[in-house]
RNA sequence: GUCCCCAUCGUCUAGAGGCCUAGGACACUACCCUUUCACGGUAGGUACCGGGGUUCGAAUCCCCGUGGGGACGCCA
């Protein structure tokens, strides 16, 4: 049985990164009729907040990543650590360390000077025949790992390949703090060994806290899950994800106007890849989804390719639903959504041109508020010679059964009586009616605003001319 | 500084020694369609970081450079 995790830390929302780690656990282990569990790393008090908690929980609902098991909280697993760090100790594979923080950062400012890189010395690490120093009777120990000295740690990365670390390298790490709360590390190390989860598959910065983990898997003889580490996303620029590019949180795409199903699909070809397959369903990429066709260098993101899917998405998705999700945006531009069309039907004639919902949502506006054409507009497109037609047009518009052929046949043969060309004809009638000189198609625009609307709005923009 | 990772069009990527005079997608340019703007269609330009090997043959394997990234916390 395949188990994945996602386990984020709560001191923020879930930015796209994140969303993407969850998406490749969760999608590995949907591929594998597995389990993917959730688990908030929250041992960070003064980081951790109830509000981060939700906001994960929101981005991966909105993004409907459901989790098998769940949410596990470490803050309640306290017990568990505490009773792991004592039968560590107990087997000399921890042994308690009186350094105060003090004195460690003085010894790696030291190391750093020296050009060292900055470890811990093992000075209360006991070793055979050697003389520990008293114990300062004021302090409060702090638990190290006590880490092989010699030999290596090595493991098949599901992405990287075999990746391999000197027992050198590493110093003995602290597994539980002066008050006695547990470490990241060796939290980490305690759940997925008690949840049993077989493929650890997390962010790239992770790769360095491997060999320390396994090292303390193997001291507490546990079976070891295969790692696979997902390289970073670089922002729109190449540099680093952070706060100004803006749309870090996956929520802020949702209030953007992306589509869930578009960000899974933007995210799961972001460091992965099916042959040629740009455009694929969610279920398709469960289906599809392996560890390996990942790619292991950095993928940098592109709001343009994602705002593509996104219209490819629109414009297949269902008027209605897209009418939903447009109403909070058109609210936003005071259009009178009691005043005008139906939506899903303004939606189904406006959604090609729109790469997110705010856009289809600007589009549509027109179709909800009255709007004045500027003057340069009106002098561009009223002109004198089209005054005869456009009048014309009103009175057969008036007289006319409604639909988009009769509005068709009635500018067409409002042209050919005056020996005019479409765009002469429409271009006015479209400023006049919508006060925009960019609409779709003008039968289906005219259709959509109804015959009592237009006909008035032609007539008041004719008189006095 | 030390350790670890990475390296194909501007970007996301295909590519697991000959199928590659390097394919697809976004973006870009031109043209077509056209009732404006879009949509759509067609065409085009742009890439294997450098240097050494290995091999009959290397984008693919090895080594060395170079560049980028990550990690070195009583953070996660």
């Amino acid at each position: 049985m395949i188990r994945t995790r996602f386990a984020p830390s709560p001191t923020g929302y879930l930015h796209i990164g994140g969303a993407r780690t969850a998406l490749f656990s969760w999608a590995f282990a949907r591929h594998h009729g597995g389990q993917f569990i959730l688990r908030i790393e929250d041992t960070d008090v003064a980081r951790s907040t109830p509000e981060a908690v939700q906001a994960i929980l929101d981005g991966m609902a909105w993004l409907d990543l459901q989790h098998d098991e769940g949410p596990f909280y470490q803050m309640q697993r306290m017990g568990r650590y505490k009773e792991v760090i004592q039968t560590l100790l107990a087997s000399g594979d921890a042994y308690p360390c009186y350094c105060s923080s003090e004195e460690l950062e003085a010894m790696r400012e030291a190391q750093r000077v020296r050009g060292d890189k900055p470890r811990y010395d093992g000075h209360w690490r006991p070793e055979p025949g050697k003389v520990l120093p008293v114990p300062p009777a004021d302090t409060q120990a702090v638990v190290r790992f006590r880490n092989p000295l010699d030999g290596s740690v090595a493991w098949n990365d599901l992405v990287k390949g075999t990746i391999e670390f000197a027992n050198a390298e590493l110093d003995d790490l602290i597994i539980a703090r002066a008050d006695g709360t547990p470490t990241y590390n060796f939290c980490v190390v305690v759940d997925d060994w008690d949840m049993q989860i077989t493929h650890v598959i997390r962010g790239d910065d992770h790769v360095n806290n491997t060999p320390r983990q396994i090292n303390i898997l193997k001291a507490l003889g546990a079976t070891l899950p295969h790692y696979a580490h997902l390289s970073m996303i670089l922002g729109d620029d190449g540099t680093k994800l952070s706060k100004r590019h803006g749309a870090v949180s996956v929520m802020q795409y949702s209030d953007d106007g992306y589509l869930p199903e578009a960000v899974i699909n933007y995210l799961a070809r972001l460091g992965w890849s099916h042959g040629d397959a740009e455009l694929f369903s969610r279920e398709q990429f469960v289906e599809w989804f392996d560890l390996d066709h990942i790619t292991p260098s950095a993928a940098q993101f592109n709001t343009e390719k994602l705002r593509w899917l996104n219209q490819q998405y629109i414009k297949a998705a269902d008027d209605a639903r897209l009418a939903e999700l447009t109403r909070p945006f058109l609210l936003r531009n005071e259009a009178r959504l009691d005043d005008g069309p139906d939506l899903a039907a303004v939606c189904a004639l406006v959604k090609e041109r729109a790469a997110t919902i705010a856009e289809l949502a600007d589009a549509a506006t027109l179709f909800y508020r009255t709007l004045h054409p500027t003057p340069e507009l009106l002098a561009q497109h009223v002109t004198p010679d089209v005054l005869p037609a456009l009048r014309e047009l009103c009175a057969r518009f008036a007289a006319i059964s409604w639909d988009k052929t009769a509005i068709s046949t009635a500018l067409k043969e409002t042209l050919a009586a005056h020996g005019l060309k479409m765009p002469k004809l429409a271009m006015p009638v479209r400023v006049l009616v919508t006060g925009e000189p960019q609409t779709p198609a003008i039968d289906a625009t005219l259709e959509l605003l109804g015959q009592a609307r237009v006909v008035e709005r032609l007539n008041a923009g004719l008189s006095g001319k």
